[in-house]
DNA sequence: TAGCTGGCTTTTGTTTTCCTAAGTCAGCCG
DNA sequence: CGGCTGACTTAGGAAAACAAAAGCCAGCTA
């Protein structure tokens, strides 16, 4: 029961969580341009220029985005313009950004020198932070949690 | 001071630490092998094999894994057997854990309809899942964050 | 009605990533 | 000392991602 780690190699692969969004936002482009979507960016030229892809890469990607229902495509019109595409932000992508926040505090951590932006609480300014939770409302250490197998291993 | 948002092209890509994280974990085989050595694996064909890649690329993204300083190699005898190597996190590399735990969670509710795997707080039992906190304690929904400018933009 | 601009698409060619298959090398085992 | 196994590396080629440049189309603006 505890030792179905050692026998992973039949379920490792197979409908894991990870792999399955990684399908979905597994390259970096996806990402980049989900942050933008987290910064307020909307239109498309916009989006090729700060994350810094050519067009064509920009239209593909952002196509898969809206077919994975992560932003969703919708015309408006500021006065006196015509009418034009925005993208946004869907539920489902808006649940993606705990995973923008922790690739951000890694970053913060590992990869920058100084960051040039912080997360900062709305109500009392404090900076936010990625922190693992359970049910019960205890703080979870890294090294607390246990690996149980899934209801997509009872069966077997 | 709170549109520095509005003309974020100086800012978005340079310098930005989700960008720079990506630039380490940025693909799909590296985050997998990351899932693989948090789930203990050690072994050069246990990685290759349950993450589904080639040897080639398995041996390629675990040196750059090492390079980057994610994985620590080294040698190990069981007894009566040879030396061998063995790839074991760095606290480096365990503080992308809540990466992984965003992603599966994220996996868990849009990408697999049964998790095969699920995250228990070792002390008392309970469903173990990521979210954003603040400094002074709180929680914080993701509607109030607030984004401001950080150390890396103030000099401009 | 003739530009002009935003929002893309198409074309072309390069670079990166990946797989398969085969080869290498060290050392325990008989 | 010769085979076998684990842990890779090398070679060759196919597939995907990407950039640059050009083209297209709708609809304001003049």
């Amino acid at each position: 029961m505890t030792d179905f780690l050692a026998r992973r190699d039949s379920w490792s692969t197979a409908n894991c969580s990870i792999a399955g969004a990684l399908d979905v936002v597994g390259n970096r482009t996806t990402l980049l341009l989900l942050r933008e979507a987290s910064f307020g960016t909307r239109r498309f030229d916009d989006f090729a220029r700060r994350v810094g892809v050519s067009e064509p890469v920009a239209a593909a990607r952002l196509k898969q985005l809206v077919a994975d229902g992560l932003l969703d495509r919708r015309p408006y019109r500021e006065p006196g313009q015509r009418t034009r595409d925005e993208y946004v932000l869907t539920a489902k992508g808006r649940d993606l950004l705990p995973v923008l926040a922790a690739l951000r505090e890694w970053g913060d951590t590992y990869a920058v020198e100084e960051p040039s932006v912080r997360l900062a609480h709305h109500d009392c300014g404090a900076a936010v932070h990625v922190a693992l939770r359970c049910a019960a409302g205890h703080d979870v250490p890294a090294d607390q949690v246990d690996l149980l197998p899934g209801p997509g291993l009872l069966p077997s």
